[in-house]
DNA sequence: CTGTTACATGTGTCTTTTACATGTAGGTAG
DNA sequence: CTACCTACATGTAAAAGACACATGTAACAG
């Protein structure tokens, strides 16, 4: 983005969709498509692309994250669905006190901003 | 990122050195070799590049959004010294909007996160 | 006057992350 | 049939970041 006319500002997370994902599947197992209609409601608009979010869907199960599973019987295209392990909990929890740390620096930088 | 398993968590705002360049150049005028020294006091951690530095300096000032010059007279290597211009300034306070808004979606995700 | 360290500004290049485009396929409504 | 929606997936280019190195000034030690 560092072209020439485009400073445009976003000032997102970086990989934020990924806690959002984790946090999603926290809450209940779901599939891929659900979670990218649903991510823009815990992210607060970030746009997803689904190429991208079903690559990581796939490398977070390759690391034992989440487990997935095609859901049979239903109407429509077969759904693969996934559901959070313990270890894809536990890195909700670390994503979780990195949020809070990123919280706090933007906090910082708000009230040098602010103060004068 | 971090190799192992790949599943790193740094949650990092995009491009946070940016602002934080914008800021301290508001406060006064400085050099390259000074921001990159004071940068982290300011995001409370980035760890800057400081080839990538001088090239985002350099990109800012392409645009107009600081202005740059040679200082003399003082003792040791010749320092070149940026100056914040009024767009620049309009970029900064764009800058504090969209953090302000990553500060929110920030809480969002945190109380959703603690919320049960 | 040689070597070392600190200051200061840069370039080259590789990898990772994100964005955009496209492909396959089943299901549903007109 | 055809158009559209759901659902999953791959290919690839651009952006952003990380890592390594080159150049030059000056101070200071030995």
């Amino acid at each position: 983005m560092v072209r020439p006319g485009h400073w445009g500002v976003r000032a997102r997370v970086e990989r934020f969709s990924e806690p959002a994902l984790l946090l999603l599947l926290r809450e209940r197992p779901t599939h891929g498509y659900e979670l990218l209609e649903a991510l823009p409601g815990v992210t607060g608009e970030a746009r997803v692309d689904m190429g991208n979010l079903y690559r990581v869907l796939r490398g977070l199960e390759e690391d034992g994250l989440v487990t997935s599973r095609w859901e049979a019987g239903e109407p429509g295209p077969a759904k693969r669905t996934y559901e959070l392990t313990v270890e894809g909990r536990r890195l909700l929890d670390e994503w979780a006190g990195a949020l809070q740390g990123s919280r706090e620096r933007i906090d910082t930088f708000l009230d040098r901003y602010e103060g004068r």
